[in-house]
RNA sequence: GGAGAAGUACCCAAGUGGCUAUAAGGGGCUCCCCUGCUAAGGGAGUAGGUUGUGUAAACGGCGCGAGGGUUCGAAUCCCUCCUUCUCCGCCA
């Protein structure tokens, strides 16, 4: 959520910038006369409760002192009663502000390129070499089949498209990564380990930017209307709703597993074999609540941490500034790290790392307090995955098949596999 | 799932329509005094948040788990919901 402050004030400015996004915003232009009724109507009933409060007081001595207050009385019924009209009108202009200002994406950081598409989005860096093959290169969900690592076509019969069973090696391996991820997160850059809930509410949802504008990609339990967690950013991010942090805790990190829903509605047809694209993966997820003069020092600092786990593993990828078309509604900015995928013959995205700034700690109303007698500030709230495993194991076994049909694998996952230096068809 | 109880400040807790929520009383915390050393005593101070007008100082509004309602007036009465606890049932 934008600072209502700024948007009256500089709301020309704002709109400007809002626009290099491409998305449509003409509904923007209700902000500033939805923010001026709202304002009057406060101003108004404000009056009529003070007035309301200074007789009620005089009531109450006229009682102690028994003498009669009938013409007080009446007085204020009429008060009352009209306060109660505005009172009900403002709550209706407030809901509709509310309502447009969660609809409202983020403005994005200065150093964010201006582009239409993800033809303009700006590479950064890359790291590691493309490999290259004296022998066919076969994609994951062949490699996966033969070596019984992966059954798609019973997941699809138990469950339905888009669902994997990971068996033996592969079960082994999915489990390694993430051991092996999140003691790297915690151990080395200083999470706090967590395993959240997988279902949240919907005001955790809304609270991160899920909601109200993207329900249809999410998972609904409609019972209780709770919703699988497309990542766990939502409910991590959300542990700190409504609190006010102590300031000497900033900066500080949690690193979440979970596994993530998505429905992937409007991605029919892409990406359908294989791991890249499930209703159901698993992911480890960096969560960091900082101080907002840090927030771009602690982007880079966040994504350095993701790209550890691909040059631990020795998988080759490039780093990239994602541009205004492509920055997504919550974001102020974004580095997606790509890993390589020699079945695509392309980089792949494997992690996304975003600074919210305070975008979300105003939806989720995250502060801090720089000492106990400071004002309350909102936190800057920065994500990115470190990484998703079921894209990483895809990527290992491709850039770590060996000609004889067995995978590498790398020295970092060895102890987390049993010693084992390879996978191989029994 | 059934039955009951509770939710007031940093913590415990009093308050059952106006008689100070300007929140009793404890505890804790901060400062001061006395004492003089891992003690004890005395005094003072301890809502926070949010929002409106205003350049500001300041002056208002809201607040008793949340949201409604009744009333001139609600922590207090009524309704809905949430959370916690106890007992029963079920269950990994």
């Amino acid at each position: 959520m934008l600072d209502v402050k700024r948007l009256r004030k500089d709301f020309d400015a704002v709109k400007k910038k809002l626009e290099k996004r491409g998305e449509n915003i003409d509904e923007l232009d209700r902000f500033l006369e939805l923010d001026e009724s709202r304002r009057n109507l406060i101003q108004k009933t404000e009056e009529l409760k003070k007035r309301r409060n200074e007789v009620s007081q005089e009531v109450a001595k006229r009682k102690r002192e028994n003498i009669d207050a009938q013409d007080l009385i009446d007085e204020t019924k009429n008060v009352s009663i009209n306060m109660k009209q505005y009172d009900e009108e403002l709550r209706a202009v407030e809901e509709d502000l509310q309502q447009l200002m969660l609809t409202i994406p983020n403005i994005p950081h200065e150093s964010v390129p201006i582009g239409e598409s993800e033809e303009d989005n700006e590479e950064i860096r890359t790291w590691g070499e493309i490999p290259s093959f004296p022998f066919p290169v076969k994609a994951h969900w062949d490699l996966g089949v033969e070596l019984g690592m992966l059954d798609f076509e019973r997941a699809s019969k138990v469950t339905g498209s888009r669902f994997v069973f990971y068996k033996g090696a592969g079960a082994k391996l999915e489990r390694a990564l993430i051991s092996y991820m999140m003691d790297l997160h915690s151990d080395k850059h200083e999470y706090e380990e967590v395993i959240p809930p997988y279902m949240v509410n919907r005001e955790s949802m809304t609270g991160t930017g899920q909601l109200p504008k993207f329900e249809e990609d999410a998972f609904n339990i409609r019972e209780e209307d709770y919703f699988l967690i497309p990542t766990a950013e939502v409910p991590v991010t959300n542990m700190h709703r409504d609190e006010i942090i102590e300031g000497w805790k900033l900066p500080f990190g949690y690193s979440a597993y979970s596994a993530c829903f998505r429905s992937e509605a409007g991605s029919a047809g892409r990406d359908t074999r294989g791991l890249i694209r499930q209703h159901q993966f698993n992911k480890v997820e960096l969560v960091r609540f900082v101080h907002p003069e840090d927030s771009y020092s602690q982007l880079e600092l966040l994504t350095g941490h993701a790209e550890k786990v691909l040059q631990d593993l020795e998988l080759p990828y490039r780093v990239l500034n994602m541009c205004t078309a492509d920055l997504g509604f919550t974001a102020a900015k974004k580095y997606d790290i790509e890993v390589w995928l020699p079945s695509y013959e392309d980089y792949k995205e494997i992690s996304s790392c975003s600074n919210f700034e305070d975008f979300q700690a105003r939806r989720a109303n995250i502060r801090f307090k720089r000492d106990p007698k400071a004002k309350t500030e909102f936190v800057h709230t920065l994500n990115g995955s470190g990484l998703a495993v079921g894209r990483t194991v895809a990527a290992l076994m491709e850039n770590h098949q060996e000609e004889d049909g067995s995978i590498r694998i790398p020295k970092v996952l060895q102890n987390y596999m049993g010693g084992r230096t390879h996978i191989q068809a029994k």
